[in-house]
DNA sequence: CAACAGGCTGAAA
DNA sequence: TTTCAGCCTGTT
């Protein structure tokens, strides 16, 4: 019944990869983890060198967790300061996964202003709304996708606890169903002109359009810089202050540093530290 | 009750 | 170009 996966030598942890905050739509149970991505309701055990697995096949996997991605090489490169290097001890494994372009959209668009369970609730109630059922669990349904989503008003958006979200989810998800080759555009752009495409989408700043980049289009110099990232980096490395609203020179100046001090893999750097905020 | 949570938009300076 | 109020929901 379950499949099995041997990692081999390839650096991974499931449990640093799926709980660190760049997904929203995966829930441990008991041993289990159990997810919803690309269409599909996944569980996922890791057992030391071991992947346990239903729902998908051992491309999607590798695909999914990025793990043809050299790891350590990644690390090494960004492994600049002992900051960097005790979060990366801490969080040895952490992977960024390959978010479907759509999914990541939508939930970065509800992300802003709230917190992950939040998101999650959101995210289950739109799913439930107009996504499809998959697998046989209760409540399980994928992604609403953009089409079934543009054709709702936004009251009944709203009404998935979306908020003053629910307008932007509207006409974004409009937008995509009018331009089904938007995401193999911006996916053929370099990062910053890939940037400036994502945020023409309403309720896409650039907070939110660096997530997407850094999640869904593997733009790994990708930095976005939250309220806990500009903490963080206002302890480690002295700039930017939290004390006041974040002007966007102040975002760009804490995300530019960060591209000059981690290199070409800052997102990496970003998740990891991200990962031990608090 | 106020403050805050993985920000963004639109208007005004 | 930059600043700033306002914003849905939910928890502390």
């Amino acid at each position: 019944m379950k499949n099995r996966f041997e990692l081999c030598d390839i650096p991974f942890s499931l449990d640093e990869t799926l709980s660190c905050g760049q997904v929203f739509r995966w829930k441990k149970v008991n041993d289990f983890w159990e997810g919803v991505c690309h269409g599909r309701f996944i569980k996922v055990l890791q057992n030391k060198k071991f992947l346990e697995y239903s729902g998908c096949d051992e491309e999607f996997l590798k695909y999914y967790f990025q793990l043809d991605l050299d790891l350590d090489l990644v690390l090494d490169s960004v492994c600049t300061d002992e900051h960097i290097e005790k979060a990366i001890n801490e969080r040895y494994g952490l992977r960024l996964v390959r978010q479907e372009p759509w999914e990541c959209l939508l939930s970065y668009i509800c992300a802003q202003n709230a917190n992950i369970g939040f998101i999650s609730r959101m995210l289950e109630n739109m799913s439930a709304m107009c996504g499809e059922k998959i697998g046989t669990d209760e409540g399980s349904y994928s992604y609403p996708s953009a089409e079934s989503l543009s054709q709702k008003c936004v009251t009944d958006i709203g009404c998935c606890s979306t908020g003053y979200r629910a307008p932007y989810i509207c006409e974004t998800s409009f937008a995509v169903m009018s331009d089904p080759k938007w995401s193999k555009r911006i996916q053929n752009l370099g990062y910053p002109d890939a940037r400036k495409e994502i945020m023409k989408y309403k309720g896409v700043g650039p907070k939110v359009a660096d997530c997407i980049l850094l999640f869904a289009f593997q733009k790994f110099e990708s930095f976005p810089v939250d309220v806990w990232i500009r903490r963080i980096m206002n302890g480690f490395y002295g700039i930017g202050n939290p004390e006041k609203p974040m002007s966007s020179s102040e975002y760009a100046s804490i995300s530019s540093f960060a591209r000059d001090h981690f290199g070409e893999y800052a997102g990496y750097a970003q998740e990891y530290l991200f990962a031990g905020r608090k």
